[in-house]
DNA sequence: CATCATCTTCACATTTTTGTGAATGTAATT
DNA sequence: AATTACATTCACAAAAATGTGAAGATGATG
């Protein structure tokens, strides 16, 4: 029931459910362990219209100070998440989420997956050769030295799927 | 230089070294959103002989207080990282770590992905059907319901590698 | 059955994180 | 060229997380 299909337009063209469902999503990310600021304003860009919203915009709709959409658009673009998009005619910098950015988001946890496999060879040269410790360590890097090689294929798969279903959308612009 | 071949039995049976390196990889697991103290301890029972440490143990050996250990553990058993043993003679409980943590860790890690692909779901009756928004949702929805997809048999291969290798480890007791 | 050893829970203090307001820098418009 | 509109950075205050000490619970042992 209440399905509001009339699109109820608040402050900056974000309905009333749409503002409830930023911060529902940006609680999901907020649990993946992103901070709560920066999940927010990548859940906030992300239901926008274009995929792009800026500094002003964010702060209004968030209800924030700029500093703290400045601070957690910095947070975000430096992991790859959201790119800025410098308008020609105008100061306003736009930030940027586009699809490829999940892309990246994966890319970024691949590296995570580096830091373990080399987190547990450095543990074998700390155990006893041969004991049940150097075992465990043994497996766990091989795992995620396993889980690395898997994932490249599991991102081509992705996108030969892609491509498949619709090979003109990588030339959608705007 | 410096390799420390004998080693260093310290306070509870962890030389100097593996001392130094239960922080370092404790660091890694952090850096991947766990807290600081349920890492540590994970990390102490890693690279414990047995793979299990009482809670005694772990605040001599982490040099923190047994509530600190007790409020930690709770918390890597809860999310299936660890589990406890309860010794049959000995008031004493084990914490373990065997490798199969690794695979529930793995599994999480799915149940993660779930969230955000039904928090994607979820966006896409806030949003103007056929909007650019809604593309954008309903790529990224597609996306992590195939990761979910593609996880299951990335664990099924890692566990005919397993057994293809090794048949008889999965018999190991002790 | 009482005592001892071991683990857990609770209230609190400390540290760390997080967001704000003011000041500063930078580019477009008049 | 000056003004205006945005965005960023810094110091600080509010809020949250984190670990400790003491009290409580639970089970083995003399």
């Amino acid at each position: 029931m209440a399905e509001q299909v009339a699109p109820q337009e608040g402050p900056d063209g974000f309905s009333e459910a749409q503002l409830a469902y930023v911060e529902d999503l940006a609680a999901t990310i907020t649990a993946s362990g992103v901070q709560r600021m920066p999940s927010r304003v990548y859940a906030a860009i992300l239901v926008s219209e274009q995929g792009s919203m800026t500094a002003a915009q964010l702060a209004a709709t968030l209800q924030v100070s700029p500093a703290a959409v400045s601070t957690a658009v910095r947070w975000l673009t430096q992991v790859g998440m959201v790119s800025r998009r410098s308008t020609p005619g105008s100061r306003r910098e736009q930030y940027v989420v586009d699809s490829d950015s999940l892309i990246r988001l994966i890319a970024h946890d691949t590296s995570a997956l580096n830091s373990w496999t080399s987190g547990f060879a450095r543990g074998l040269e700390v155990v006893e050769p041969g004991s049940s410790a150097a075992h465990r360590l043994a497996e766990l890097r091989e795992f995620f030295t396993f889980l690395v090689e898997e994932m490249d294929g599991v991102m081509q798969r992705w996108q030969e799927r892609k491509n498949q279903s619709s090979p003109s959308r990588s030339a959608r612009k705007r």
